[in-house]
RNA sequence: GGCGCGUUCGUCUAGUGGCCUAGGACGCCGCCCUUUCAAGGCGGAGAUCAGGGGUUCGAAUCCCCUACGCGCUACCA
């Protein structure tokens, strides 16, 4: 409500990496970035984070782009928009990470490590126990911490005996312990003992490590919020440390829940994890997506389950993000996608979004009037829980269907003896009919009940199969108005014939 | 192993000491509406609030312990 308009803008920043496609994971931290910073009159800043050049895929980072873009999540600054505080791509920044790793040697709190690079790649996993147990004790004998302590003189004398450039490490405290606050989770506290041994702020290569990088960006772009995975957490005293040790002010740190499967184990490929341009493929909406993600460690309250950004904005509160992970529910994710497409959508939005899905369908019906098109896909809008579904569900408006046997079989199984019969009756029927409103097809229909003493079902039923193929559509009235009288006709004639051909009723 | 985070119906959640014999939603089951299928309406099953100790007149809500789950433990983010 009105509150958030007396809260402190929000600086938010979602940071991708381009290793990937935009997941629905990120999707959910994006959104809520971006929440946060409308709701409180704020900016959403778009950073890419491409410091790990071995990693790196360049044409990602236009699929970022584009699933930001579908979702709505529009940014205020970053790429292709500006803003005051650019660049936003941190390889275009390096001289400032440079430095900033400079002022940290030069006011104690940082030094260089003059030991040969590592191997690339992922270092060996922790696979004994006993390796691992005995850590704590070997932290403190780690090889570079001696350069820790070392002299101008020896530093200097060091450059000229190595070919690599010396990493830069951050001189974490040597007692004591780290205070830092989580907003939804409330002061953390860490012995300094137990943190890791001085972490690379600045890399062989040039580039900055994570940590360095996140920083001074935040720090210069003014992030004043830090939202991000749980999987930051153990992090965060280092990046308390580091903007303590510049002297600037924190943000405030966010760790957002974990999503998980519907086991509780991390959110695979198989658990639904899939890029965002794959649930758009299967007929999902974008605002059915964020509506989902939302509600992922989140609720909007009043026992309300669907909601718009724009309608979430009024209500978001960082401090109100939930602290347990939560799973990935395709279930309620096809719910909320056709309550959005039932109830939310326009008509005419929802004939602009399904129309692309008769390409994929192979079914060309650009030679129609534009109003058939709208009013055979009014008749479908209710009860669509995918784009996906309706060239399937409005096929027949836009192709007569066959007169088979398959038709024939499902007309006599309909539950009439004598189909032929009442088909031939309904036909007069429909031809005398005055083709207005609903109401005159219904009756024109209720004299063949009448006549023939059955279930309204059955001629309704027949009916239905022969001017659609199927037996669910929708209402029978409705569909054979749009259809109009021509084809409706025509369509029985056939069913007619057919039925005769193969000897049945 | 160490450190950290988490734990309310199968799932998403409401709930911040009494309104809770725990509310809503998805899914499931049944009924109604009805020319089919949906949608919609109504109802049902489903949580001793992870377990155990405290604090309190009173705890899902505060504290401690345990269990389990998850995360981190790189010159990756």
């Amino acid at each position: 409500m009105a509150e958030n308009a007396h809260r402190p803008p929000i600086r938010s920043c979602f940071p991708p990496s381009p290793t990937g496609y935009l997941h629905v994971g990120g999707a959910r931290s994006a959104l809520f970035d971006w929440l946060a910073a409308r709701s409180t009159g704020g900016q959403f800043i778009l950073r890419i984070e491409d410091t790990d050049r071995a990693r790196l895929q360049e044409a990602t980072v236009e699929a970022i782009f584009d699933g930001l873009r579908w979702l709505g999540l529009q940014w205020d600054e970053g790429p292709e928009v500006g803003g005051p505080y650019g660049p936003y791509v941190q390889s275009e920044r390096l001289p400032l990470y440079h430095e900033w790793a400079r002022w940290l040697i030069d006011n104690g709190h940082a030094y260089e490590d003059f030991d040969p690079p590592p191997p690339p790649g992922k270092p060996q996993a922790h696979t004994s126990d006993e390796t691992v147990g005995i850590t704590n004790m070997v932290r403190a004998e780690r090889s570079f911490r001696k350069y820790r302590d070392w002299t101008a003189e020896q530093r200097e004398e060091a450059r000229h005996t190595i070919a690599h450039a010396p990493a830069i490490r951050f001189k974490m405290p040597l007692d004591g312990e780290t205070v830092a606050r989580d907003v939804v989770r409330g002061d953390i506290r860490w012995k300094n003992t137990e943190l890791p041994v001085d972490p690379v702020l600045l890399k062989g290569d040039g580039f900055p490590t994570y940590h360095l990088a996140e920083a001074v960006d935040d720090h210069f772009m003014k992030r004043n919020v830090v939202m991000r995975g749980l999987e930051w957490i153990p992090s965060m005293p280092l990046h308390a440390l580091l903007f303590r040790a510049f002297g600037w002010e924190e943000p405030l740190f966010c760790h957002l829940p974990l999503v998980t499967g519907m086991d509780g184990k991390k959110l695979s490929k198989r658990h639904g994890d899939a890029g965002l341009h794959e649930y758009r493929a299967q007929g999902y909406l974008p605002e059915a997506i964020v509506n989902f993600c939302a509600l992922l460690g989140w609720s909007f309250g009043d026992d309300i389950e669907i909601f718009s950004k724009e309608e979430a904005i009024e209500r978001f509160r960082i401090e109100d993000i939930r602290p347990a992970p939560s799973a990935w529910d395709m279930d309620k994710l096809l719910w909320i996608n056709s309550q959005w497409i039932n109830h939310r959508l326009t008509l005419g939005d929802f004939v602009e979004r399904a129309l692309p899905f008769f390409d994929a369908d192979g079914l060309d019906i650009n030679g129609f009037d534009g109003e058939y098109i709208a009013s055979a896909f009014a008749l479908v809008k209710d009860r669509a829980k995918l784009l996906t579904e309706v060239p399937p569900l409005t096929h027949f408006f836009f192709q007569e269907p066959k007169a088979d046997m398959d038709m024939v079989r499902l007309l006599t199984k309909q539950g009439s003896d004598q189909p032929t019969a009442i088909l031939e009756a309904t036909f007069d029927a429909l031809s005398a009919a005055h083709w207005r409103t609903r109401d005159d097809l219904i009756s024109a229909i209720d004299t063949v009940v009448t006549h023939f003493g059955v279930k309204r079902g059955i001629p309704f039923g027949l009916v239905r199969i022969a001017t659609t193929g199927r037996t669910a559509a929708p209402d029978q009235a409705d569909l054979m108005l749009v259809l109009g009288p021509e084809r409706v006709i025509q369509r029985i004639r056939a069913a007619i014939d057919a039925l005769k051909a193969t000897g049945e009723g």
